[in-house]
DNA sequence: AGCACGCCGACT
DNA sequence: GTCGGCGTGCTC
């Protein structure tokens, strides 16, 4: 019998089709199943979304075309998997289709249904048994027992806040082992920021529950790999899925944990397509699927700790503590540099030279911390003040003194190095500021001579992005520190996170004073859990912890934010940080939104927006939304558009503007309006000129 | 977003 | 004379 179909398929929010589209189809297919159908000239994949016996009043029938195929081989995506995409894609402001789509393998995608077929045969259900894993190779310490027990009882969330080297990966196995044990379908989801930068838990989690029934999910593996992956957690012979924030999305029908680790880290929220928080799908998902969540880290979100905080009704997660690491290790103690005691232009204070000198003599690690690649972020010409500005951005090019370029990190224009000043011909033109490049190459000035107890000349390394960009460099940069060869490393923040250095004992953050007062308001916190992180780097090893350095230069010793560092007092600095918050009105105490514009000129950007939103309280004041509705849009601030920091980007001027509420209901409403809003102002003709807009809600950086 | 159609500069 | 630059328009 004839039926209806309304299918998802990849197409933009901000295009003309951004909902379902409705398909006839004579072959019999059930809501979530995937199918092929004609899309203009071509053939696109689609997962049927409802299915209709007659045909839905608004469309006319000549449009309507039939389905090309039904992916009989796999079974449908089920309902839990649909609305977690269906809530994504309402709550981040996109189509269902591209939420879909984009939680889907791309070979289910690229592949015709013949070649899946084949594929699907190849890996038909061979499915093993998992090693159960209850016992842990080590003793577990009270403290994992305790919380252990704590999330046994309770329904969750949960939040544990456990120092580094605390033992909450081994709470994260013993909890998804239990589990597991217990279900012998079940299935679970170990979720890391960034899983190149953690294959020892990978190593650690295969090693543990045998490779069998763990599978990896994560942008960096082949499109065949993610297909296999992504089929056996969707058929259920993957028990384990780890991967990074896209596998919120995998398909697993026996979802009974999900282990959100260092869950305050910025790369579980997508910054294109559907701009996504992973954590706090997680959090939705768990609740879906009736499944338990852990999210954990030694330095919880400010949202996450608030959330937590024991109220009488007791908090939306219940907060668990494991303030004490394993064995013997301690904490690293923090030493302050006054840099107002340093001669003008100090790079690196004279105390923290000699403290890396005798590290060196002892056959000790250190690790330095600079925030920013390159040499200098900015050539200069002291005659005429030509700066390296960029041709095609608001942004200075920077200089990289190892192939003596120029390039601009947001567009990657590069260019020689001129000789002499572009503008007036001065041969005087010189760095400004400084980069790791130079960090490295004035360290291994200061340093030469110093030998370490083999004889052997100091090594100094730099790890950025620049030296990993060939694909295997951070590996054998990363063995090259393990082995020991390496006696100084120097890097972004890229090297703080993840890695177990364990010879380590002296860290130090070169110059984070720039978060301090910045505009960005989560700035202080981003700086205290790296700050935090990279001390944890230090004396992993409790031989060496005790006596283990993190060395803070700054020009504000006695700045709150070093006290609670000194001090590791993570509870401290949060309560002052959500005091400041809640005064200032705010998140987590309110609720934001960023609609951005991409235009031809500044002027064009700022327009459409101000436009917008000037429609959108029109919308209120003439009484064309209901009563409710504008009570709602009356909590709900919206600024004026502003251009973007850094306005110009690649030639594309960019502007945004921001919206904000204390109640998360009535900025939706407001969203769900200015949508609206939007597709109207566009197809005004005096926004010719605008390029695209798009959505970002709860914006990490405004 | 793709992918077409459609009108103006340097080349086999 | 073409090949191809990316500007605008369409997709149930």
């Amino acid at each position: 019998m004839q039926k209806w179909l309304d299918i998802a398929v990849s197409a933009p929010a901000h295009s003309q089709v951004g909902g379902l589209l409705t398909y006839a189809s004579e072959l019999s297919a059930e809501v979530g199943q995937l199918v092929r159908v004609p899309f203009g000239n071509r053939e696109v994949l689609g997962v049927v979304w409802a299915v209709h016996d007659s045909l839905p009043s608004k469309i006319s029938t000549h449009t309507v075309r039939n389905i090309a195929a039904v992916l009989e081989g796999v079974a449908p995506l089920n309902k839990h998997w649909r609305q977690l995409v269906q809530f994504t894609a309402q709550y981040y402001q996109r189509s269902i289709g591209e939420v879909a789509m984009a939680a889907l393998p791309p070979q289910l995608r690229d592949l015709t249904t013949i070649q899946l077929a084949r594929r699907l045969k190849k890996h038909s259900a061979t499915s093993e048994e998992l090693t159960a894993a209850l016992q842990s190779p080590w003793p577990l310490s009270e403290q994992q027992i305790q919380v252990l027990a704590q999330m046994a009882e309770a329904p969750g969330p949960f939040l544990i806040h456990g120092a580094t080297g605390s033992g909450k990966t081994e709470v994260y196995l013993q909890a998804v082992a239990r589990c597991l044990s217990e279900d012998p379908e079940s299935q679970a989801l170990l979720m890391v920021p960034e899983i190149n930068l953690t294959p020892q838990l990978e190593e650690r989690v295969k090693a543990r529950f045998g490779a069998v029934g763990v599978v990896s999910m994560h942008s960096g593996m082949t499109a065949p790999q993610r297909l296999k992956s992504w089929l056996a957690a969707h058929n259920g012979s993957a028990r384990i899925v780890l991967g990074t924030r896209m596998s919120i999305f995998a398909s697993m029908p026996k979802l009974k944990w999900i282990v959100v680790d260092e869950e305050h880290d910025a790369s579980y929220k997508q910054q294109e397509g559907a701009r996504y928080s992973a954590r706090d799908l997680a959090v939705y998902r768990a609740k879906l699927e009736g499944a338990k969540v852990i999210l954990g880290s030694a330095t919880p979100s400010l949202e996450s700790w608030h959330h937590s905080r024991p109220t009488a009704e007791g908090g939306r997660y219940l907060r668990l503590q494991m303030p004490s690491r394993i064995g013997a290790g301690q904490l690293p103690f923090v030493r302050r540099v006054d840099m107002n005691h340093q001669p003008r232009k100090t790079v690196l204070s004279s105390q923290l030279i000699s403290a890396i000198q005798e590290r060196v003599a002892k056959g000790e690690q250190s690790m330095l911390l600079l925030n920013r690649r390159g040499y200098a972020p900015v050539l200069h010409c002291a005659d005429c003040d030509w700066k390296s500005e960029c041709a095609h951005c608001s942004a200075f090019r920077v200089f990289h003194k190892i192939d003596r370029t120029l390039r601009c990190h947001h567009c990657g224009f590069t260019e020689r190095v001129p000789r002499a000043c572009p503008a007036c011909g001065n041969a005087d033109i010189a760095p400004m500021g400084r980069g790791t490049e130079q960090l490295e190459e004035h360290l291994a000035e200061l340093l030469t001579g110093v030998k370490r107890p083999d004889g052997q000349p100091v090594r100094v390394m730099r790890i950025d992005a620049d030296s990993t960009k060939l694909k295997g460099s951070l590996e054998a940069q990363l063995a090259d520190v393990h082995s020991g060869e390496v006696d100084v490393l120097v890097g972004t923040q890229m090297i703080a996170k993840g890695h177990d250095f364990r010879r380590i004992t002296l860290v130090a953050a070169v110059n984070p004073d720039g978060a301090l007062f910045s505009s960005d308001f989560r700035a202080p916190e981003r700086l205290f859990a790296l700050l935090m992180q990279a001390g944890g780097r230090a004396g992993r090893d409790a031989a060496q912890s005790a006596s283990s350095e993190m060395w803070v230069q700054t020009f504000h010793p006695s700045h709150a934010l070093f006290e609670a560092l000194k001090k590791h007092d993570y509870p401290a600095f949060a309560e002052q940080q959500l005091k400041e918050r809640l005064e200032a009105g705010l998140p987590p105490t309110s609720f934001q939104a960023l609609i951005r514009s991409d235009a031809k000129s500044q002027a064009v950007a700022l327009a459409f927006l101000n436009h917008a939103n000037l429609q959108l309280q029109s919308l209120s004041s003439l009484n064309q939304v209901d009563e409710n509705d504008s009570g709602l849009l009356s909590e709900v601030s919206v600024y004026p558009a502003v251009p973007m920091s850094i306005q110009r980007v690649a030639n594309v001027e960019r502007a945004q503007m921001l919206m904000e509420s204390p109640s998360r209901k009535a900025l939706h409403r407001a969203l769900d309006l200015m949508q609206q809003t939007l597709h109207a102002t566009r197809s005004e003709p005096e926004h010719k000129g605008l390029i695209r807009w798009l959505v970002d809600v709860d914006p990490l950086a405004i």
